[in-house]
DNA sequence: CGTGTCGTTGAGGTCGCTCAACACCAGTGG
DNA sequence: CCACTGGTGTTGAGCGACCTCAACGACACG
């Protein structure tokens, strides 16, 4: 084909990343400048770099590593495991833009968990001692720090309550719930799943096997509920979804606690 | 017996109680003052206060109140839990002294779960409103409140690794293992444990049910591993402990990782 | 001594795991 | 063009770990 080489072309889109500032960026109200001011948000954008993008399988921060940086998911998404000492490893969690990584190993400054892209994914890295500096002349920066820890220990909780009591037909459902509502909150179409991960990671992070999971598909798929073409979900009825799901959606939570 | 009528003695140990200071809590180094200054010291006295002891049964907080401290357990100990809404219960966590809670809070204002004394237990009660205002400061002081954040992360992560892929009596194992941990690092004695929890809570914590826990109990004291006495536990074999538990204990962990 | 709670033990059922085979797709090389 | 290969996902058969249901013992309390 009658196309000229282009050798700038590629660093000069990674160049065009690396100069998106977080006044710009699309999460800005999901993300660290919520709740400052935005004079600050300029100060903020000399310290957050971006990273060039991850391919599928590479790792953002491994676990046993000194700690050095909080990550934003910018683009993409990964997943973050505990590796247990017979080589048995947990998934914890899939993360998707504007959610930060990293808050586990503040704990004693070693990440104690890994972090891995599920696709070509992009993040934006907070180096902490300048964050932590940063946030000391900021008022509302620790706060807002904080809050976002706060927010993977409910998540965790919630994790843990679908885990400790749940069949694995609640379990799937409420994961799909889930993730619908995360997609609906980055302004995705709700029904319309594309899932990043494999069928064994989601296994995994559900705490079943491949087949079990699989399983699960099909039988949702003959139910009506869902859709399923390999990675591409369809939620076909929410109402039933929830009824799998076994309880109520978490909009009435507020309301039932 | 000749001893005068005491109407003021209890109050009066209560008073001590509230009377105590942060400098000389034999917690010092494990709680919020770690890692700051002898002088700020007394400023934390000023904002902590102490509450009346809490019989077994009562709650410290309920999910869905409004957030207003942080506590840190004096003496006692307490468990969370959060509630689904079909009425089952998912126990997050039991907490010693030393340990804080209520991080899961912060996110909005509001907590996502309850707390509950498992014996006669005593709090420290941190209003959140004073100590983020004194925080803003002393430097280092949310440093360290991130830290113990932190760490609530990533003991729920291990908890989510010992849920997802575990066996039963690796469950159990794991859990009197870290319960062992946790004695010697209040200087007790570490092979003699004194559960505060039920059957049903330690069941409930391990995502088991009752029956699955009191077998294991017998099956391990059978083995020789332990001597069960209702609650009085005494670890015989903590090799044996930790082979049942299925990987190496958590001092290996550093090295392996 | 009756009552209630808690913990233990037994019998039986079942959900999810294990093991195994197969379908599907992409990439590779003849 | 097709065979071959490896990775991923689906399906089936069988089994076992854990749950369910039920009864009983230990202990505290009135």
């Amino acid at each position: 084909m009658p196309v000229p080489p282009r050798p700038v072309t590629i660093p000069s889109l990674d160049l065009l990343q690396l100069r998106r500032t977080c006044r710009a960026c699309a999460l800005h109200d999901l993300c660290l400048p919520a709740s400052i001011g935005p004079e600050e948000l300029g100060a903020l954008d000399a310290i957050v770099r971006a990273r060039r993008p991850l391919d599928r399988g590479q790792v953002l921060f491994a676990g046993g590593t000194r700690f050095q940086a909080l990550y934003v998911v910018r683009s993409g998404s990964f997943k973050t495991t505990l590796a247990a000492n017979n080589g048995e490893e947990q998934v914890l969690g899939f993360h998707l833009p504007g959610e930060v990584i990293g808050f586990d190993a503040l704990a004693d400054d070693v990440h104690r968990c890994n972090a891995e892209a599920l696709e070509r994914s992009s993040v934006c890295e907070v180096p902490f001692a300048q964050i932590d500096e940063f946030a000391t002349r900021v008022p509302g920066l620790y706060h807002q720090l904080m809050r976002i820890a706060s927010r993977e220990v409910v998540r965790d909780h919630e994790h843990l309550a679908m885990m400790g009591r749940k069949q694995a037909q609640e379990r799937l459902a409420v994961f799909l719930r889930n993730l619908s509502e995360r997609y609906r909150a980055l302004h995705r179409a709700p029904d319309l799943i594309e899932l990043s991960m494999s069928r064994h990671e989601l296994a995994n992070y559900l705490g079943l096997v491949v087949e079990t999971a699989s399983r699960l598909f099909t039988r949702f798929e003959e139910a009506g509920v869902l859709s399923v073409n390999r990675k591409q979900i369809r939620i076909l009825d929410f109402a039933r979804l929830d009824d799998f799901a076994g309880e109520p959606p978490p909009s009435c939570e507020r309301a039932a606690g």
